[in-house]
DNA sequence: CCCCCCCC
């Protein structure tokens, strides 16, 4: 059996021409430099004529090789590439083939060989090229100029001269390549910052761009950053050029690119002009709420949610930094779950979260606090309101139509300082009893399905020491000072805390119970925050919260212990959490329970 | 060449 193989095509490809999906044969293949992600690879690939030893493997690619799936001897074709020139110092130019897309026609072990006898191809021993080859570089050469500032030999940018064929993608950016364009869209911008460290000082912003192949992180320093900081503007398509390009460091980026670049004085930006709607905006990879509570503290995500609620904003002080601090603690849902999301500084203060907008967060961090998972935004997360995607309208129209009302499992909800460490079964108050649970001395920890009946407004929120450990009761001096007994100190300020007295009731009868802050804070629906605002401005919206929780079912957790007062032995119960019912679960347990009850299968 | 991103 013959395999026809493009003879000549890496003569073509090599002068820098244009030759259409070529089809060669893999005869070896190396690994060139990092691990992990910043592995890369290089092959040896022949036409049948020639063989060439600088064909790069687009990182993306590399699990085909890995697995083995791209073997010695197999025949491929080369469904996309890009060339360019390398120069290495005291070295020729060489130029370089970047395969960014491959399909294996024929395995390599049913090859078993080379086929022919290629000849390994060089600049040197390489002929003219083809008068018919087309060189990218010199076509742009001789387009017309533009108004774009560049320097004499730059690369025309003429956008109308610039094809999609002529501009790069991003995805196939690497050090291994110095001349190409990018017609990139700025999906965010950072502010200018300064630093000043033992190595020297300077400023910089930095820029999130992407395009249909990929999304890369740029970054101008000191005098690129003067230059390019006004002119560079989010949302805006431009073609980038001449840029450095190094290994991102990913303990700082969700952008999926093992690269990103540094703006040299060289680097060429002119804004596209025309008509710029096949660059994609904003890349997302929308995981699912209930999916975060299985990732890791510290993973970088993108999630979309409806704002279901949003605190007030909240001043502290950074404990590590003395630095104040502002933040907003946003609820967001789909129909998996809920979960929190910590918005700070600017983004903190102008957010609007009355008309429940639809939110969608590029990477943003997973946090892990008492047990319990949320995300918190940083300086390089993106966040936006309503943003036009498919995925953002199907949330609206969920929202609307019923979604609002639907009770979804808060994966935030705090499980409380003592933790949980229940069975996962769930008792009633009477089996709780009978197991005399709360008689130890350590206290019981036990999960019930229960109702809230009665809850206590008067006293339910409190002005609480603003200090980070300390949540006592203030007394108020009268004199806009506020006292900490157990700080010994004064304050101007206060934080707003909840202690809630409530009824459950079960089947089997009713308890009173305590539910402090932020399991009162889910009982309620609001942060502690704004509780305390409506307690001071708005009287009846501030009744009206405790009777719109009235006979509620919630999933709780309890810890119970028995204490003496005044003599007396009384049991004290605590709600670590109260969680709205999933009711697929309440449905099995109960199923479970009558199956038990009645030895009858149902 | 930055890389801080905070709190309960």
């Amino acid at each position: 059996m013959s395999h026809k193989l493009s003879e000549g095509s890496l003569e073509v490809i090599m002068h820098g021409g244009l030759y259409d999906k070529p089809i060669m044969q893999v005869i070896g293949s190396k690994k060139i430099q990092g691990s992990g992600v910043n592995e890369r690879f290089r092959l040896m690939v022949s036409d049948g004529k020639h063989t060439h030893t600088y064909a790069m493997l687009a990182t993306q690619l590399n699990d085909k090789l890995i697995s083995g799936e791209l073997s010695d001897y197999s025949i491929v074709q080369i469904d996309r590439f890009v060339t360019s020139l390398v120069k290495n110092p005291g070295k020729a130019e060489k130029r370089v083939m970047i395969i960014l897309d491959i399909t294996i026609i024929v395995p390599g072990n049913q090859i078993g060989k080379t086929i022919g006898n290629p000849t390994s191809w060089s600049e040197e021993t390489a002929q003219a090229p083809p008068a018919s080859t087309m060189q990218p570089e010199q076509k742009l050469k001789a387009t017309p100029t533009t108004s774009a500032p560049r320097p004499a030999n730059a690369p025309s940018l003429d956008s109308s001269l610039l094809s999609t064929q002529m501009t790069h993608p991003i995805i196939s950016l690497s050090p291994y390549q110095n001349k190409w364009v990018i017609k990139a869209r700025v999906m965010s911008k950072s502010g200018i910052r300064t630093w000043s460290n033992a190595k020297g000082e300077g400023k910089l912003f930095s820029m999130d761009l992407c395009d249909d192949s990929g999304e890369i992180r740029a970054t101008a320093f000191k005098n690129e950053c003067d230059k390019f900081y006004d002119m560079i503007q989010v949302d805006k398509v431009y073609y980038i050029s001449r840029c450095q390009l190094k290994t991102a460091n990913k303990q700082f980026t969700s952008l999926k690119n093992d690269y990103e670049m540094t703006f040299t004085p060289d680097t060429v930006v002119a804004e596209c002009m025309e008509d710029a709607s096949c660059v994609p905006q904003v890349k997302y990879e929308f995981i699912p709420i209930n999916e975060i509570a299985d990732k890791g503290p510290d993973t970088l995500l993108d999630v979309i949610g409806v704002c279901k609620m949003a605190s007030d904003v909240q001043e502290l002080t950074a404990r590590s930094t003395g630095k104040l601090l502002k933040k907003r603690e946003v609820t967001l849902v789909d129909a998996t779950g809920a979960i929190c999301l910590t918005l700070w500084g600017n983004s903190a203060e102008t957010f609007d979260g009355n008309a429940h907008p639809v939110v969608a967060a590029k990477g943003v961090r997973v946090t892990e606090f008492n047990g319990s998972k949320s995300l918190s935004c940083l300086a390089s997360s993106m966040v936006r309101h309503n943003p036009d995607l498919p995925r953002a309208h199907q949330l609206r129209g969920w929202y609307d139509n019923g979604g609002a009302d639907l009770d979804v499992v808060n994966i935030s909800a705090r499980a409380g300082a003592g933790g949980y460490s229940g069975s996962g079964e769930w008792i009633t108050f009477s089996e709780a009893e009978g197991r005399q649970l709360g008689s130890g001395n350590k206290g019981d920890y036990f999960t019930s399905l229960g109702v809230l009946t009665f809850t206590f407004a008067d006293n339910a929120v409190y002005k609480a020491c603003p200090q980070d450990q300390c949540n006592k009761k203030l007394l108020d001096q009268e004199n806009g000072l506020f006292r900490c007994e157990k700080c010994n100190r004064e304050y101007p300020n206060y934080k707003y805390r909840l202690l809630l007295g409530a009824h459950v009731s079960d089947p089997s009868g009713d308890q009173r119970v305590t539910a402090f802050n932020e399991a009162a804070e889910t009982i309620l629906g609001r942060h502690a925050a704004d509780i305390g605002r409506l307690f001071e401005y708005d009287k009846p919206a501030y009744a009206q919260m405790f009777d719109d929780v009235k006979f509620n079912t919630y999933v709780f957790k309890f810890r119970t212990k028995m204490e003496v007062y005044n003599d007396e032995a009384r049991l004290k119960t605590v709600v670590m959490s109260a969680q709205p019912v999933d009711y697929k679960d309440a449905n099995s347990r109960l199923i479970k329970s009558i199956k038990a009850l009645s030895g009858v299968d149902v």
